[in-house]
DNA sequence: TATATTATATCATATATATGAATTTCTACT
DNA sequence: AGTAGAAATTCATATATATGATATAATATA
């Protein structure tokens, strides 16, 4: 079944506008996996045809869409569904750089454990599970520059990742939300983070390599899919002696819509 | 000189497109002044005739200014310049929300102390001045339901406020950014904050009620003008215990420019 | 005077169309 | 086979125009 195949109501009449209409078509259409990350979608002329309504009102809804970052407009080559990958993590989500200087590095990524175990109270309702259903909690270190400053506790609903196992996530040869969408068919859309000054606990001291009750950034990121089903609660402990967590508003400010 | 009297030079030729060149021109006008903060800029037809092109040209241009945050439109009323404001200020600068939820709720403010002193190093080259020339030094206290958190130390340049003294500061109507903008003709168009945890020293544990060592965020916050050039250093002490600083990703990334 | 109606100004949506720029694919030539 | 050039595809820019929605101002009416 392809997108070209289907039938799309557009609402002359409707007091919402005809492009913010298919928008949220072409939105569904991600979200219920019609348009699947990396994908091509079909030209503009196409969907002229598809929607019948003018190319002014498609790229007026495509450009929406392409602001909120689900797709990728390619001048000469077409309009695909964006893909977590390598090159599109880094800016995204990874908000750390060396003291004195504003430029974000890549990550090393190193691997610590993957266990299976009962949720908590409080991740069972982030990830709207059942207390006491399995998770996975995946630890892993971070570093730049040779130098580890992060450790990051990673806990996801089995259910949702059946097939998930150690070798399977120590083996990605990509991000681990590239994973998730290649792998399990889940797309992380959006990610709210929340900080805390907290103080170095056994575990943490030992794996940072710093003294007990040493100052720490814990940091709590939900991330969500399309519809804002939470599907990863991640905590970060990060030593911030020489490292800081940098937040950019580049604008005045910036409702999406 | 309206801005309605200036000569604009649109090269048709160039390689930069037309409505690019509008949106750069427009901007100058913001940062030369020519069009200030709260004022209602030309209407479309005005500008079509001013840049002469046509108006679907104009309306890229301006709904560019307008994603960056800079003009606001509205309907049936016109465009205007953004301006600091506490409505504005809300969700574009303050980061916090009480645990638990995730409501960034208004801050209430209040002042501690305002002093004149000489510039140390680090401020001196963050604030592009003379190491040991005068700054003002003004600390803040601020909190959420009667209850303190934070600890705001702001520097800024005396030169650059060469009239403002205690009393206009603490009698000042509105936000600290809408009292730049109005009596000092100064812009904050962007800021850039970098977080660490650290631990509470003698002056800030007595200012937040908490005990010597206790986990510390610190923030520091610089904030800048149309052309990045940076006016204030504010640093903020924070007590996590009740509240979190938030971050919000709203979709997968997006880049402004 | 107070209120309802009408007119006006301004941005928003939508269509139709033409040309340009960037990328890939095809084709012909050496 | 390899390369250069032409053709095709696709998004980007730009113009012209018509109608709609929203807010304010002016006017008429009770």
């Amino acid at each position: 079944m392809s997108i070209t195949d289907l039938q799309f109501n557009i609402d002359r009449d409707s007091k919402t506008p005809m492009w913010l209409q298919i928008r949220n078509e072409l939105f569904n259409c991600l979200y219920r996996d019609e348009l699947r990350p990396g994908q091509l979608i079909p030209n503009e002329k196409t969907l002229v045809d598809l929607f019948n309504v003018s190319i002014g009102t498609v790229r007026k809804a495509v450009g929406a869409l392409e602001k909120e970052g689900f797709l990728i407009r390619k001048q000469g080559l077409g309009t695909f569904v964006f893909q977590h990958d390598k090159s599109t993590f880094h800016f995204a989500y990874f908000h750390f750089a060396l003291n004195g200087t504003d430029e974000i590095s890549y990550p090393e990524v190193e691997f610590i454990s993957f266990e299976t175990k009962k949720a908590t109270k409080y991740e069972a309702k982030i990830l709207n599970i059942s207390p006491g259903s399995n998770v996975y909690q995946i630890f892993n270190k971070l570093g730049i520059n040779k130098k580890n400053y992060i450790v990051d506790k990673i806990i996801i609903s089995q259910a949702k990742f059946p097939t998930l196992t150690e070798e399977i996530f120590k083996n990605r040869a990509n991000t681990i939300y590239n994973l998730y969408q290649n792998k399990f068919n889940i797309f992380i859309t959006n990610c709210s983070e929340k900080l805390k000054a907290t103080s170095a606990d056994k575990t943490v001291s030992a794996l940072l390599n710093v003294k007990l009750d040493s100052p720490i950034l814990r940091i709590e990121r939900i991330g969500q899919t399309y519809h804002n089903e939470t599907i990863e609660l991640r905590t970060s402990f990060v030593h911030t002696d020489d490292i800081d967590y940098v937040n950019t508003q580049n604008s005045t400010f910036g409702d999406t819509f």
